[in-house]
Parts: C-alpha cells; structure tokens; sequence
DNA sequence: CAGTGGTCTAGACCACCGA
DNA sequence: CGGTGGTCTAGACCACTGG
C-alpha cells in the first residue's frame, strides 16, 4: 500500500521518522525487532532511497533503532535516555534566564605547580602556572565558585584579563579554540573556605563540576566549580 | 584549488568535516567567522553538493557551526561542551563496569497519592500510585537507593515483577514504552532514612537524581535516585 | 534580485551479512 | 548468492536572506 504524502508540511524524512517512532512508542514494533528494509520504506511511502536513508540514519544516530550493514535495522534494545548536557558560560547562562550576574575576583596570580596538578596540566612539577578564584552572582546571590589553573603555554596572556568585565571562560574560548573538554560531576560538603566565599554555613551539600579542556597540544585549564546544592541543579529532557 | 581526495580511507564527507573542524582549532576560522558556501566548498574538494551538505549539516547539528537558511553558515559563537549524558539500566552500567550487582528490596506496596505526588502523575489526589523502594550495590556495597512511584494506569502489573530479577528500570522499559523523560541532578545531605539504608553516616553529601518518564498519553513514573556523593560520580567527555 | 541552505530524485557502486 | 545498508552523483525545485 503506497501511502501519499498529502501533507506537505513536514519534509517527507520527519514523516518517515515519525512513523517509525509511532510504531515503536505504540508498542507495535518492540526492542529486538525488524524495522523494514530501506527498500520496503521506500514502496510504502513512495519515496527516493535517499530519503529514507536520511530518516534512518538519523534515527540511529538519536540511539532509537541499530543498524548493521548487510544484515538490516532493529529496533534499539534499550532505549537510553540519553541527553546533552550543555555546558554554557556562567555569564550567558544566568542572563538566558532573565537575571543579572556580577563577579567578585578573589585570587589572580602565579604560581609553580605542585607534583598533581602539573601532572593534570602535562607539566614539570614547579613550573609555572596561573590562577583565579572567582564567584559569580546571579541576581546578588553566590551561584558558583569557580577555581581555575591555566597553563602558561596556552593562555600566555591570561592574567592580563579583566574578569569582571570577561568571565575566565569565555576569555579563555576565544584565546585557545577548544579541541576536547572531560568533566565529572559529584556531591560533597563545602569545605570552610568554599562556605565563606558562597555565603554556606560549614557541612552544606555542594555539587562540585570538575572539568578539563585541551587546546591543540596543550592541557589549557583545570577548573573546579563548586555550586551551592540548594540553589543550582543541572537538569535535562528527553524525548523519542 | 581543487584539492583530490586521495585518501580513500576516510568518506569523502568525513573529509569536509574534518578539514572544518581543524580550520575551527588550529584558529584559522574563529567563531562567528563565515564557513566556506556550499558551493564553495563542492568546487574545492570535487564531490557533489549533497556531500557537502552532509558534512556540513553534521556540524551543525553536533554545534560547531550555526547555519541560517538564506544567510550562511557561521562558526558556532559558544562551543557549548555538549555531552550526551546517557541514563543506562544501573545493572547493565555496572555490568559494564566488569563489578557485579545486588539488589535489595526494601518495600513493593501500593498506596494513595497525596497532593504533590499526584499532579506529578497528572492523577486525582489519593488515586492508587505503586511504590517501590530498593538498594543496588556494585560489588556488595550500596551505591544506589531508588525510590519510584508508578502509574498503574500505565503499567498495571508493576507490583507483580520480581526485581531481585529485573530491575524496575528494565521492567518498566519493557512495559510501558518510553516517549519522554526529564530529569534534574542536584546535591542534598543525606536524610536519616536515606543514610541508614546506603550505610551512610547522617549528613553526608548524596547525589540526587530526579526523573520522570512519560508513556504514550500516561506520566509513567517519577523516580528518586540517592547515589552516595563520596562513591558516584557522572562523567562525560566532549570531542570537537 | 542573486546567493544561500533545505529538501528531494533516480539512478549508481560498494562492503558486508547470512544462507 | 541475494539482500542489506553506506556512500556518492548530477541534477532539480523551493524558501529564505540580504542588499
């Protein structure tokens, strides 16, 4: 049964797509199962090859169905609710949400670096390198400590910058193009210091971002981010 | 300059893509800086238009590069750190881990829906809601304490599964096929009842995982995942 | 208006899989 | 071997943007 494209709102590709979402969110097609062949797809919809190509293609790229050449397209064992996390500048962030943000610039120096973080950095224990504590504001209210070791080789002008003006991020976006970033998430309790410069009482929860980022040949920064728990959370959505 | 595609190892799309992405790093092209037209860059490397535009759409999507129908294609202005965070089965992640896993189960009950709880559901207040609570340990120690509430509309037999056997992740993926989800990720201290049940002093730092998962016309399910702070951590990497 | 990207076609050749 | 998906071409029409 070839069934016409009659509504030319959406291109015949998300048509394709969204069929074979609704039979898998219905249930008619289940985990393990066959989804037909790009050849079947095309009789049924009346369609190029390439067309339904697209679709699938970019159904297995969102993790809904697996692919293998040669052997054919299943419906995806488990339907990983897989979200992108974004990482953003502070700045944009709290400004994309309507408020106002200011920094307090506690720390900018140098230093020689000490055995783990020159590791960290692919440095020589005592080498040098920079350093800024910071606190961002949304609103008046202490958001986000932020702890930042730059090497000297990608960032040489670093502690030039006027960080209440250029937050460390985006300073350090523009004068060393990204190539790679690795981050953890975890939990722990605000240590003395932490408290006093976000305004906590000792012991409460805090999540803690830790993040490094690589700039050509270089290990660029060393961030640790220290967000009051009750005040900030990351969030994120999925949807098939 | 039409420079030939000699090596044949790589698509001829992966080709476009990687000579953008080392222009983008090595700072030749800089953001906000204009990428090369389509046609440009099918003159430039002799492959066909839909080429380019594969690669070039791949960026996009991936957000490296910003494109405006009519206008252009622009290096993208934040290299958002984007990393799909992807939420697995905890037996299967810890499968995966090369660790082995053990469950707890600490209540299997049903019971009527106070206020809160309900509009979440989208059900009336005091309509039945099914509630598990259990204890997942990677290599006998607890890593996870999960406590769920489940729409019995959606998933009418939750109460009878096994989950010594099946987790109620796996369960409800088999049985109530995901549409959407939504989550948040924030640090809390541990409650008494919470800290007893990870063998937890009261007042450490804890991980919390809230989510929601939607099924067909249904809220299927809304989870609340404890991880010990000092034991879990969520990680991601990011690649240009 | 000319230039851009968004979509689509009707072919094609290839690599891979399973019988 | 036939069926599958992976890639690619040389066109085409359209919608949108900017001057």
């Amino acid at each position: 049964m070839t069934s016409t494209l009659l509504t030319r709102a959406l291109p015949a590709y998300e048509q394709v797509k969204a069929f074979i979402k609704q039979q898998i969110t219905t249930g008619v097609w289940r985990p393990g199962d066959n989804v037909p062949s790009e050849a079947a797809l095309q009789q049924q919809f009346g369609v190029s090859r390439m067309t339904v190509n697209r679709a699938v293609k970019e159904l297995a790229v969102e993790g809904v169905v697996s692919r293998v050449q040669g052997s054919g397209t299943v419906v995806a064992q488990l339907h990983r609710i897989s979200s992108t996390l974004e990482i953003r500048d502070i700045h944009d962030e709290i400004l994309a949400r309507g408020h106002s943000h200011s920094t307090q610039v506690l720390k900018v120096e140098s230093l020689r670096a000490p055995a783990e973080l020159a590791r960290t950095l692919k440095l020589h224990t005592g080498a040098k390198v920079f350093h800024s504590v910071l606190v961002h504001y949304e609103d008046g209210v202490a958001i986000q400590l932020e702890d930042r070791h730059v090497n000297p080789a990608a960032v040489p002008d670093y502690l030039q910058a006027d960080f209440a003006a250029t937050t460390p991020t985006r300073y350090l976006l523009e004068h060393a193009p990204l190539t790679e970033a690795s981050y953890s998430i975890e939990a722990t309790l605000a240590s003395a210091h932490e408290a006093k410069c976000l305004g906590l009482k000792r012991g409460e929860p805090c999540l803690v971002m830790t993040r490094s980022t690589v700039s050509g040949p270089h290990v660029a920064s060393l961030v640790r981010l220290v967000y009051p728990g009750m005040r900030y959370s990351f969030g994120g959505k999925f949807q098939l």
